[in-house]
DNA sequence: GTGTGATCATCT
DNA sequence: AGATGATCACAC
């Protein structure tokens, strides 16, 4: 088990001395066992990061490296340098109380401070290597456009509008189904407030936005 | 089942 | 080809 770095500096510094080593050789050096096959592979490189890094969020919904209030996030970069999917972000509300607001909400948490961790995207995986690592703040255009897309999202929840609910809203941010598989099921309300059983749904991130992170990112 | 980590696979 | 909807693995 890795310890937590306790500043961004040392977090930022440990996921440098990544930068170009192979996910395989990463993994061997944490006696982590190597993945399955790509469909079975969902979250590995992920999960071995957090392991390299000394994440220690677990599950919770809140960020990473609970200490210093970073989220890490890998993100796949195919050969002409962009991201090639979207990026996770948490589990949309199936229920919204009245005091959320978009300050308290999950998704602002999250995002206020990321590692982005560039990934290669294509051939084996074990072979995949490690690319530049950077530290991101949304500045105000990106944190009000964020803001938009989520209150859009969450007003629709709120009010029980959830057939309108498509991952064709947001510009930066959107909703996407997020469960086992399309049968799944998690209790909601509808218009009038009468329980009614919803489709588990994530926020996601655009690879368009994603896009624009890294291009900037790649500066510094 | 719920939340984490995401990518897969089909549709347009 | 890009985006949307569906799915996979794991911890608790």
């Amino acid at each position: 088990m890795i310890i937590a770095p306790t500043s961004e500096a040392e977090l930022l510094s440990r996921a440098r001395s990544l930068v170009g080593l192979s996910l395989g050789g990463v993994a061997n050096a944490l006696f982590i066992a190597n993945p399955g096959a790509p469909a079975q592979a969902k979250g590995w490189i992920g999960e071995l990061m957090e392991r390299a890094l000394g994440a220690d969020a677990g599950s919770r919904p809140e960020p990473d490296f609970t200490r210093i209030g970073v989220e890490l996030k890998t993100i796949p970069i195919t050969a002409n340098g962009k991201p090639n999917e979207s990026t996770y972000v948490c589990v949309a509300p199936a229920v919204v109380s009245p005091e959320q607001t978009w300050e308290t909400s999950v998704v602002f948490r999250k995002l206020q401070r990321v590692l982005w961790v560039p990934v290669e995207a294509e051939g084996e995986i074990v072979q995949r290597r490690i690319g530049w690592p950077f530290l991101w703040t949304p500045n105000a255009l990106e944190s009000a456009t964020l803001r938009a897309d989520w209150e859009e999202i969450i007003e629709l929840i709120a009010t029980g509008r959830r057939e309108a609910l498509s991952a064709r809203l947001g510009t930066y941010l959107q909703i996407r189904p997020k469960a086992a598989n399309s049968r799944s099921r998690t209790q909601a309300a509808n218009a009038a407030g009468v329980p009614e059983a919803t489709l588990p749904r994530g926020f996601y991130l655009r690879a368009t936005f994603t896009e624009m992170v890294l291009a900037a990112g790649m500066l510094d």
